[in-house]
DNA sequence: TGTACATCAGTGAACGCGCGTTCACTGATGTAC
DNA sequence: TGTACATCAGTGAACGCGCGTTCACTGATGTAC
């Protein structure tokens, strides 16, 4: 029995160990996403990293690998937070046009921008393990999912995936072409941004049907 | 008059040592496109392009001043031929519905994709110049001109210009969305991206009246 | 045409820097009795 | 509770590397007579 209390607390304090490592685990990569929020991908250093998280550069090794390993996690990161804020966003919807399905995407997006930089940026890359390429399309289609609910609630009943991917890659192409519009005052981006992504909502609503 | 004669001399001189000049500078500029064309942007160096061009790395210095002049005017010459070539392939066609357009665009751009790819990585880093900000929208804008042209071919004569906007969006989006679609074949994914901007286009064509 | 000289394109070596990663060490914390 | 010991998270220093940039030099080419 004396073993079994034994195991327990061993048990018990390999938990709290492996929490308090996990919770340092999280500091670090909660560091990372500021670090690539504000620094162009390929700048991004462990050294600032560890910075950021207020600790010895050597530290991250105690709970990473290697530099590859702590980006693809904190991009992961990135990715799921996308997907679930959207979902949240669209889902708290009461009246769901597909007008404000689409403005609420590149609304989120434009103000959470350096998720998307940071999305673009490992994309571009290209040398994203393929199994991250996999979560990615994922998570993708699961957004199409919700296009294509968007859809059906305006009578749509039977819009062909590939119309939804249109129309996905529509909204993704406003973010990227106007983004960095220069010269203008980033609130008037924004407004141009959500106009130009009702304009294609209604667009696509019009124009889908009879391919 | 020797006085003359010997000016004479040196300015033809001058010229051809400057047209030597500008041949060598082409080189190396060139040899940068190709570097760009497969290397990931944050990850281009002096030394990589140098060796491309045949040259020690110290030579660059010889005709760039530092590396920000040398990787603008590779990046402006870039911006440049995309224009030339799609206005090219947009104008040779006959009968340029929406659809053609479209496809054209999106085909160049798929083919060449390393002018796409630096593109976005010339943005997306943030580090650009404002001037050429201006001159790269000033391109975008005449883009946009011609694919107005394309709408009035069909018959909408006054689609306004932010349907433009939408249009050139969507079509950026296609390739931005599914160039990096893992597990296909190359082939599938230009198919795939040839459809959709047709698709795309036939939804613009019908659905953009009436707001 | 031949010779002495000036120019300057091209270069390898070197500098200083920041990077990812490793290492030997420290010192706080937990364990056993 | 107090003490001796083991563990191990955290660290500064160091390594080797590739980078952008500079420098002192070389050697081919053009000029003058």
């Amino acid at each position: 029995m004396g073993q079994v209390v034994k195991l327990a607390e061993n048990e018990t304090f390999d938990t709290l160990r492996g929490k308090q490592y996990g919770v340092k685990r999280e500091i670090i990569l909660k560091a990372a996403e500021r670090i690539f929020a504000r620094t162009p991908f390929g700048k991004v250093s462990l050294r600032e990293i560890a910075r950021e998280a207020g600790i010895s550069h050597a530290t991250i090794y105690r709970y990473f690998p290697d530099r590859q390993t702590l980006f693809v996690e904190a991009f992961l990161r990135g990715v799921r937070k996308i997907e679930a804020n959207i979902r949240a966003i669209i889902d708290r919807k009461r009246k769901r046009t597909l007008e404000d399905v689409a403005e609420s995407f590149v609304t989120f997006l434009f103000d959470h921008d350096h998720y998307f930089k940071m999305m673009s940026n490992f994309m571009l890359e290209g040398d994203v393990p393929s199994h991250l390429h996999e979560k990615i399309n994922a998570i993708a289609r699961s957004l199409m999912d919700e296009f294509a609910d968007a859809f059906r609630v305006e009578g749509a009943e039977d819009v062909p995936r590939v119309t939804i991917h249109g129309f996905f890659s529509a909204l993704n192409g406003i973010l990227i072409t106007f983004h960095d519009y220069p010269g203008r005052e980033r609130a008037d981006i924004r407004r141009h941004v959500r106009r130009l992504a009702r304009l294609t909502a209604g667009i696509f609503r019009r124009g889908w049907s009879a391919s």
